[in-house]
DNA sequence: AATAGTAATGCAAACGTTTTCATTTTATGT
DNA sequence: ACATAAAATGAAAACGTTTGCATTACTATT
C-alpha cells in the first residue's frame, strides 16, 4: 500500500515521512521548525523516517505560509569584476550564516533590466534586497518602498539616500592618500582621474584630494589634471607626455588602481624608476595591486567589510520589522603603504 | 468592504486582482501563463487591476503545483576569485535568457557544507544544479543521482563522470603551450608548476607538455621541473635560484598565470629582460594577464564559454526530460601569443 | 491513587496559486 | 434566425506545508 502511494509521486511529502514514522504530519512539520516541542524519541523516528524517504523539505509550501522564505536577493551590474566579487562573497558569507540563501541577478548595466529582475526577486518572496551604488530607476526605489522590502545599497556612502547604505567613503579616500603624498614631501604632485561626470565616487575622490592639497597650500596646475577612462592602456597614453617632460612631477595620484597600473607603465617604458623617480599611487587596492613590481602604494576600500556589513544590516532590517529606519554606514578606508611611493631625496 | 479585505492582507493577491478586474482567479492566473487564451479587453481590464493592486505573483504558490521553480542552482567554492567570476558571469547571462534565475552558494572549499547546501538549493526546488570541478563527495553525487536533479559540473573535462561535465581540456592546454614554446625554437626548457596532488589539472598539464616534449625529442632535466603553490611570492622565491645559474634555461612554462607572473618578477629583479633574455609562458589568461610588463603569452581556457555552455547544457536537461543523458564537452583552449615569449637569437 | 498541571500530539483550516472540467459566451455557416 | 462548433470563463479541487486549538499522554504532588 504504502509503496504504492510513493510510486504515483514524485518525491516523498510530509505526510510520506509522517505515515512511516507513525505520527501526523504536523509532528514532522514542528520537528523541523520547532523540534524542542516534539520528544526525543519521536524525534530520532521522524529523523529515521526521514532519512528512509529521502525526504526533502519544500521550501515553497512553507513561503506561502507567510513563513520566511529564507533567500535574500542581490541584484550586481555585473559579476565579471574583481572588486565586486570581494564584496558580494563577503556579502553572501554573512547571509549565509545568518541562515539565508542568496539569489543573484546581473543586469550588465542596464538599469530597466535591473527593475525587472527587481520584480522578479519580489515574485520569489526574497525577504530582503541588495543592490549595488545609488543610481536607480525611480520605479525601482518606489518598487522597494511600496513593498516596504528591506533593501541595502552597498559600494558608496551617501548621507542622504532614500534606502539604506553602506560603503565606502570616497571623499576619505581622496583625503588620506593626498596626505599620505604630502607627508612624505611631495609638492609637484600630478593627478590622473577618470572622468567625473556621473561618477559620483570619482567626483568624491578628486574632491577629497582638491581639500587636502589647498590646506596644505599645494598647488596643482590645470594641465597635471590629467583625464583618462578607466584602462590600463588609456592611463599609460595619457601620462606618458607629462611623464617625459623635464620638469615632470615627483608625484602622481591616479583615481583608482588600474590607472596607477599605466602610469607605472609608462613611467617604466620612459626608464624612470618608481618611487626613485616618481612615486605614484592608486586607490581600490585590487587583487593584484600588491603584486605589482613595485607594489602599489593604494587606499584599501574594504570591499569584504562592505558586504559583511551591508548583510548584517539587512539581517536587522528583516528581523526588527519595527526598525524600519534607513541605516547609512561609511566604511573607513585604509591606507596601504607599499613600494610604489617614497620621500623624496634632500 | 473591498478595502477592508485589503487592510489587513499584506499585499494584494490574485484573488484582489480578480475581484477589481470583475474576473474569477482562474482568468488572472491564464492571463500570467496562457495569455492566448484570454480575451485581448478582458485581458488589458486585468493589466489594469493589477497595476493598481501593485500585484506581484508568488512563485512559491505557484511552485507547489508541481509547476516551474524557475531557479537554478550554482555552488561554488568561492565568488572571491576573478576567474570563476567570467564563468558565473557567462552562466548566469544565458541561464537568464532561458527564463531561470540563478540560487548561488559558496562553501569556501568544504566540501560537506556543499552537500549541506545541495540540499539547502533542492528545498528550494531548484530545477538545476551547476558545480564546479568534479571532486564531491559520494552523498553529493547520490543526492542528485537520487533526485534526478539536471546537473552539470563545470571547469574541468573528463571522459568519465558520474554528472554531465563542461570544461577546458587540461591536456590540451599543456600541449599547446609546450608545442608555441617548441616552435620558438626553445630546447632548454624548464616548468614550474604546482603540486599534481589531488589537482588533476595541474597534472593533466604537465602531462600534455611532456607528451609533446617527448615527442620532439626535448628532454627537461629532473631539477628544472619546478615545484610551487599558488602564489606569486612562493613562484618568485623557487624560480629565483634556476634564473640566476649561468647556464638557465631559455624558456619556462608555468604552471599558470600567476606562477608565470612571480617567475617573470623573479627574472627581472635579477635584471634579466623577458623575453629577450627568457621566455615566460603561463596557462589561463586571467584577467590582467594581457596588460602585465611584458603582456603574458598564455592559454586562454575560455571559462565565459564553459559557464555559456553548461548552462545550455542543463537548460536542455531540464526541458527535455526524456534525454537524461549524461553529456560531456570540452571546450577548445586557446593560444594567446603575447610578448613575454620570443624566438631563440640565432 | 487521584488530581492538577504540563508536555506532546493530532485535527483541520489556511496559505496563494494552477488546472480540469463544466458552463456560458461568442463566432460560424446555413 | 438557428444549430453547431469554438472560445472564454468560472467553480472547485489540489499542491505541501504550518499553526491554533482541542485532545491525549505524561509527571509531579499530595
Amino acid at each position: 500500500m504504502y509503496y504504492q502511494i510513493m510510486k504515483t509521486k514524485k518525491y516523498a511529502d510530509i505526510i510520506d515521512v509522517a505515515n512511516l514514522a507513525n505520527v501526523s504530519p504536523a509532528t514532522v512539520s514542528r520537528c523541523f521548525n520547532h523540534p524542542h516541542k516534539v520528544r526525543p524519541d519521536t524525534r530520532k523516528r521522524i529523523q529515521v523516517a526521514i532519512e528512509k524517504t529521502g525526504y526533502i523539505r519544500n521550501r515553497a509550501a512553507q513561503a506561502i505560509h507567510g513563513r520566511r522564505s529564507g533567500t535574500v536577493g542581490l541584484i550586481v551590474p555585473t559579476l565579471d569584476n574583481a572588486i565586486f566579487s570581494n564584496l558580494i562573497q563577503a556579502f553572501s558569507e554573512q547571509l549565509n550564516s545568518n541562515g539565508f540563501t542568496m539569489l543573484v541577478a546581473t543586469h550588465g548595466y542596464d538599469l530597466d533590466r535591473e527593475y525587472q529582475l527587481l520584480r522578479s526577486l519580489l515574485e520569489h518572496r526574497v525577504e530582503g534586497i541588495g543592490l549595488i551604488g545609488l543610481d536607480h530607476k525611480d520605479e525601482t526605489y518606489s518598487l522597494i518602498e511600496r513593498r516596504k522590502t528591506p533593501s541595502v545599497a552597498m559600494w558608496n556612502y551617501h548621507p542622504d539616500t532614500r534606502i539604506s547604505c553602506v560603503g565606502a567613503d570616497n571623499t576619505e579616500a581622496g583625503k588620506v592618500i593626498a596626505q599620505h603624498i604630502l607627508n612624505l614631501g611631495h609638492k609637484r604632485i600630478a593627478l590622473v582621474f577618470p572622468d567625473t561626470f556621473e561618477n559620483d565616487r570619482a567626483a568624491n575622490r578628486v574632491e577629497g584630494v582638491l581639500d587636502v592639497m589647498k590646506k596644505a597650500d599645494v598647488q596643482i596646475p590645470a594641465e597635471w589634471h590629467l583625464n583618462t577612462p578607466y584602462s590600463i592602456k588609456n592611463a599609460r597614453e595619457v601620462s606618458a607626455p607629462l611623464l617625459s617632460s623635464p620638469n615632470r612631477p615627483t608625484a602622481i595620484i591616479a583615481g583608482n588602481d588600474v590607472i596607477a597600473q599605466g602610469v607605472i607603465y609608462a613611467a617604466q617604458s620612459l626608464g624612470l624608476n618608481v618611487p626613485a623617480d616618481i612615486s605614484v599611487a592608486g586607490i581600490g587596492d585590487f587583487s593584484g595591486s600588491a603584486h605589482l613590481l613595485p607594489s602599489l602604494t593604494t587606499i584599501k576600500l574594504r570591499s569584504n567589510k562592505v558586504g559583511q556589513t551591508a548583510a548584517m544590516i539587512l539581517d536587522e532590517l528583516i528581523n526588527d520589522s519595527e526598525n524600519k529606519n534607513i541605516q547609512r554606514v561609511a566604511i573607513k578606508v585604509e591606507l596601504m603603504k607599499r613600494q610604489s611611493t617614497c620621500g623624496l631625496p634632500i
